[in-house]
DNA sequence: GCGATACTTAACTTATGAGTTAAGTATTGG
DNA sequence: CCAATACTTAACTCATAAGTTAAGTATCGC
């Protein structure tokens, strides 16, 4: 089975609330500090040292320290990834569904142009 | 807070590959029965109900239940919201950066305007 | 140098998730 | 009717995730 686990890694730090509101923050583009990635919540740095941490396992964000100072900035490779595979699961969907109703139509013109398909007498 | 838990349960289901093959399954647009969706994997069924528990409540699959049979079939609803959310943050993530080779620039010259004392003659 | 700042690591608690086996309920077919 | 089929529920194990506090390391500013 080709399991990509890169997959299970993202969407798994994409689960977590504090961890979107931390990836929609480094959207913006700006490389931000720990702690000003910190500010907003209400837990303490370990806790969001540990965020960052699954985020970045995830390929999602990027470290870079500059003394004391650590900047974090978004990696928008994976979360493609992670676009991609819902599209195309979708996306089968939807084709599949389109194909689907294709179908009926044109089962619907057959029985109307011979004559009506019924069930066998039960 | 904007914390929207109907995306906690969407990518959180997402994170286990079981779930992602069910739903590949589930994809091609046809209602499978339990024990069919639960055919190809090495676990026993309890295991594969919970599965399927985990995706209803995401609201990624629907089930249907006829007889002693269970159909269950893909909600692409909930998908279509996990993907908006990527593309909304990747999507401005990439709007504030041109291009990697642009981005790379700003930093560069950032740093050099941030830190002029080390490397004073430049 | 020394204290404040910014992050890091360690050790621990608690909750949840994924799996198991065993036993139970409800339909269907002979 | 009875037994096989298809799912369900219960009870339990084990691993990991998310949080905590406390203590440690490495710059920076005065």
């Amino acid at each position: 089975m080709t399991h990509d686990d890169s997959l299970d890694r993202a969407f798994s730090a994409l689960a977590d609330p504090t961890r979107r509101a931390m990836l929609t923050k480094l959207g913006q583009g700006e490389a931000v500090s720990i702690s000003a990635l910190a500010q907003p919540f209400d837990i303490s740095l370990p806790a969001v040292m540990k965020h960052i941490a699954v985020l970045e396992a995830a390929g999602l964000v990027e470290r870079r320290k500059t003394g004391r100072t650590v900047h974090c900035r978004m990696r928008p490779e994976q979360m493609q990834a992670a676009i991609d595979w819902l599209e195309r699961t979708r996306a089968f969907w939807e084709t599949r569904l389109d194909s689907l109703a294709e179908y009926v139509e044109a089962q619907e013109r057959q029985s109307a142009a011979k004559e009506p398909r019924k069930e066998t007498g039960k």
